[in-house]
DNA sequence: CTCAAAATCAGTAATGATTACTGTTTTTAT
DNA sequence: ATAAAAACAGTAATCATTACTGATTTTGAG
């Protein structure tokens, strides 16, 4: 993927900038910021692709809109169903990889979401 | 939960005679035939609830609406994204619960979605 | 370098999934 | 038996996302 237009440089860098997991209007916020007339399609447009690419992960947590992660390697998500944060874990995929290596699958990319309630909203 | 309602109980049955991932309104064609006049509202409403209560999956592939799995027990999501078709293979998340044992997070359920081609798309 | 084709953009309109609302029906529990 | 609570059908409203437009930027061949 070439990385040259001014907004999609911009849009990845407002990703690479916070562990938390912006949504498409978040990132359109803070990439404003640095763009001032960007427009909110043009942030769709290029999540999507960067999405599509593999240099970042879409993380739907089957309430509200996608969250997005600059982070593109696989790791755990820790999402809380009270207070909506998402937090990130390391995670070695190997066990998952060879559970479905002989089903002639070609895996590209794996979301793994946990739902819970997280430390904070357990008090 | 209760499963007292009529409508309640006939969303169940359609999630338990397949093992699709219907979504919302694919869920709804299915229960009219049962219940023609049920409300596509009241679908959502109870997909939502038995989301909630931990009796069936949301699955959300990060592309298109929600769709549902009548089987609420955690395991693996192959989802295609030529033909967009989910298939289920069973997991073991024993892995993934040590490895977030000591971080104080109380987990209820988790979605593993693995995001690539599938066998007849990839001939 | 020059310039035409291709890609991307900003801005806006349209789409479509989901949620909220209203008045009615069903269920619960006294 | 009946009043309160929950769930319903039908519909309107919301809002995330996509599609479309004409303008701007980038690319690549000559």
């Amino acid at each position: 993927m070439k990385n040259y237009s001014r907004q999609r440089e911009a849009i990845m860098n407002v990703l690479h900038s916070t562990d938390m997991h912006p949504t498409a209007s978040q990132v359109y916020k803070r990439v404003r910021q640095i763009i001032p007339n960007i427009s909110l399609g043009t942030v769709y447009r290029n999540l999507s692709a960067l999405s599509e690419a593999g240099e970042i992960l879409t993380i739907s947590v089957g309430e509200g809109c996608d969250h997005f992660d600059g982070n593109a390697k696989p790791h755990l998500h820790l999402h809380c169903r009270n207070c909506g944060n998402i937090a990130d874990v390391e995670f070695d995929f190997k066990s998952v990889e060879n559970k479905i290596a002989d089903l002639s699958f070609a895996p590209e990319t794996s979301v793994l979401v946990i739902h819970g309630v997280c430390k904070n909203c357990n008090k």
